[in-house]
This record gives C-alpha cells, sequence and structure tokens, in this order.
DNA sequence: GGCGTTAACTGAACATTGATAAGTTATCGG
DNA sequence: CCGATAACTTATCAATGTTCAGTTAACGCC
C-alpha cells in the first residue's frame, strides 16, 4: 500500500538499519515502562510491540537494564538542553540558579513518568538505581550519567554566584545539595502522591526557591 | 545448649505458636530486605533462613507484599513512637518543629528499605504505592497509614507555633509541606543515592532544617 | 546470475522467580 | 488411643530474564 520499501517478511530491517530498530525498541520500551513501571514491563513484552522475537531484543542492548540506562540517558537530555538554555540566555549569577531551580520543577512536573524512571529509580532494581550519579568527570557519551552533569550546572551556577562576590552561608557543592535535594523532595513527592491534597503548585514551588535562595544567601 | 523446649522435628512449632513463626519470618524478612534489597530477596531465601519451606511462609503471610507491608506497619510504629516522646518531652513549639525534622531525617537514613517502600513506592507494584497517604481518618491498625500520621502531627506542631504568637510565612500547611519537601528530598535522595559524594550528613541535616526553620518564620 | 559473508532474526531451552495444590506429619483435647 | 487440625513439605505451575544454536535474507563481489 504505502509503497516504498519491498514487500519484507514482516518488518525485518535491512542491512545496517539496525539503528532504526533500536529506536523502535526505546519507543516501545518507554512507553511500557511509563504505563506498567519497570517491573512488570517484561523483554517479551517489549519484543511483542516491536513486532520481533524477545532474544532479538538482546541484539540492541545487553539486557533489561542497559535498555533502561539508554531511556535515562534520553530523557536527561531534554532536561540539559533546558539549562543550556538558561546558560545563554540569562546572565546574572542569582537568576540563573532560580531559573535552573524552575526549568528543573517544570521538567519534572511536566515529564512525571520519566521523573520517576530517573530521579527516583522508582521500580528499578537496586542495581541500576546508581544511574545519573556516578563522578562527574566520566565521559558523557557514556550511558548513566545525566543527573552528574545536571547536578554539575548547578554547582557551576553557584560558584559563579559566588565569585561574583556574593557570600554564601554554606559551600558551593552544599549549597547545591540543599537546594537540589529541596526542590527535589516537593516534586518527587507531588508525583509519587499526587492524591494529596497539596497546597497550590506554583506557591510551593515559588515558597521553596525563596526559602533556599534566601537560605544560601549570607546577606539577603 | 540453651536447653528450653523438648526436641523439636527440627523447628516445627507446637500448636498454637504460630505467632512465633510469623514473627521469624518477619525478623529473617527484615534482615534480609536490609542486606539486598526487595528485588532481590526470594521468599525460598527467607524461608530458608528461617528453617522452613517455601510455601510455608504462605500459611502466615498472603504473599510478598503483605510481608513488606507488615515490615512497615512495624517500622512505622518506632517513627510515631519517636514523634510521640517529642510531644512528651518537649513544650516549646518551634523546638518541636526541629525535633521533629530530626527525628524524620534520623529514621529515613536508619529505615531506608521502609522509607523507601513508604515515602518513595519505590521497587512496588503500584497497588501498594499509595500506602502512607490514605485519609488521616483511617483506622491506625490498617496497614499503611503511617505516613499521613506523621505529617497530621506536623502539621500540629505548626498550628501550636502559630497561635502560640510566632508569625508564619505561609499558613501551617503550606509550611508543613515545604518543611516535609525539604527533608524528604534530603532523604530520599542520601537514600537511593548513596555512593553519592554528599556533603557531612549532619552538616546537610542542619542546613536544610535551619533553611527552613528561618523560611517559614516571618521575623526570625 | 550465482556465491559467500554476515547482519538480522527465530525457536527451543535454562535457571530462577512468586505462588498454588495436594498431600503428610505431629500435636493435643477428649 | 483417636480424630481433628495446625504446621509443614513435596511436586508443580506459569512467568521471567537470558543464552544457545541455528536460520533467513540482504548485500558486495566475481
Amino acid at each position: 500500500m504505502t509503497g516504498f520499501a519491498t514487500v519484507l517478511p514482516a518488518g525485518r530491517k535491512r542491512r545496517g538499519e539496525g539503528h532504526t530498530r533500536r529506536e523502535e525498541i526505546l519507543h516501545a520500551a518507554k512507553d511500557l515502562f511509563l504505563e506498567q513501571g519497570y517491573d512488570s514491563t517484561t523483554i517479551r513484552r517489549i519484543a511483542d510491540r516491536v513486532g520481533i522475537s524477545a532474544p532479538a531484543l538482546y541484539l540492541y542492548f545487553k539486557d533489561k537494564e542497559a535498555l533502561m540506562l539508554a531511556l535515562c540517558d534520553q530523557t536527561f537530555g531534554h532536561l540539559i538542553e533546558a539549562i543550556g538554555e538558561i546558560e545563554k540566555t540569562i546572565a546574572d549569577p542569582l537568576q540563573r540558579v532560580r531559573r535552573f531551580g524552575e526549568a528543573y520543577a517544570h521538567f519534572g512536573l511536566t515529564h512525571p513518568d520519566e521523573y520517576r524512571l530517573v530521579f527516583l529509580g522508582a521500580n528499578i532494581p537496586e542495581s541500576i538505581r546508581k544511574v545519573g550519579h556516578r563522578a562527574p568527570t566520566d565521559d558523557p557519551t557514556q550511558p548513566g550519567v545525566g543527573g552528574a552533569l545536571v547536578f554539575k550546572r548547578l554547582v557551576e551556577f553557584l560558584s559563579e554566584l559566588e565569585t561574583s562576590g556574593t557570600k554564601l552561608n554554606y559551600p558551593p557543592d552544599t549549597c547545591a545539595e540543599l537546594c537540589w535535594m529541596g526542590i527535589h523532595g516537593l516534586v518527587a513527592a507531588m508525583i509519587m502522591k499526587p492524591e494529596f491534597p497539596w497546597s497550590d503548585r506554583e506557591l510551593l514551588i515559588n515558597g521553596m526557591l525563596d526559602i533556599h535562595l534566601k537560605g544560601i544567601l549570607r546577606n539577603p
């Protein structure tokens, strides 16, 4: 019907088109993980949705964990892009930090499932939980370093803030940990317990940012 | 050696002593969950450690999930006790809030798996994820209501603080949400990413509490 | 056109998992 | 001693992640 591609035996890829299949798998796996969680998503079901046999999946990913890692990196990419945007458009270090927080919260709340996957390690076995927090010096093309990169940016922003003359109550790393964890806690909880009668979202996010920015600056 | 209990065929319980076995299972399961995590702990291994067959475990717990839930409730009792202790021994409302935060963080860091299970809903099927956030009016003898009870106490502490004359920057519920989420984020992250090079634990916890207490008080 | 190489894929199988069914043992009141 | 039944076991199930050994078909080359 469609016309292109000569009739192939039910979706078999031509030579050299493996990466296409790989992305099909990623796409299907993402959908299924988000729908049913990591544990309930089986290799067979992913393969089914793609239209291949289960072992074929192992041609593209070492194991289920590697699949998940690849997905995490993909998601982190989006967040890192958003942060790069801040670096380009905002000059004031304090504003950068605040925008970082807003971008982070926004990212989490608009991609709740991915956030769960990446930052909460929900429904993922212990073995891959440490994803995203390898040493910040790791090769960024390697899977699983997204989280560290994001954190590194925040530390950079805070270091700028300090060298620009603003006094901080803690070292930049500690400030970064505190600020991040405050926002992270809020986002994580709002995602995990949506049925809880939360106060207004904007109020909470702005409140959390206010509190933390005030809290880390020596002379507010 | 110990001497009591007549020689039994390798640990079989006398009639009516089932609850003993139940507690043995809970104990073994707790150890194993803490050592290896929820997923990696198999029913068979728990049964092995207790010295019974795997199916025997199902005489005492409906399934693996029920076992974990029972453990959660048991553990939560300790947190609620600790909070009750604060109510008894500390009068000053501000101190109460601070102690609450300390107790909460301490609880999370010393019971990471229970914390993950109840407050993060990690590694468990959706069905039990919402545990801990049922309506606060639920029967506390039912499994899985710990979280809501704990939050209620914090709101009470903050309300006391307000009625005692201290001005707050936000309503007590919002303050409670902000304070809780700050600490929660920190605890959650330290649990989920233990290999991250965190700043000093005490420093972070105290820092987070300082920031939030300063942040919610109108005139510090 | 035919041929060999090999990327892309499949079917059968394995070990391990949570869980159930059906049967067995031993305790204890009468 | 006996019958009821609490406490437990063996055998087994279906589902899972993963591997092995093979099969199919696309493509470069003669």
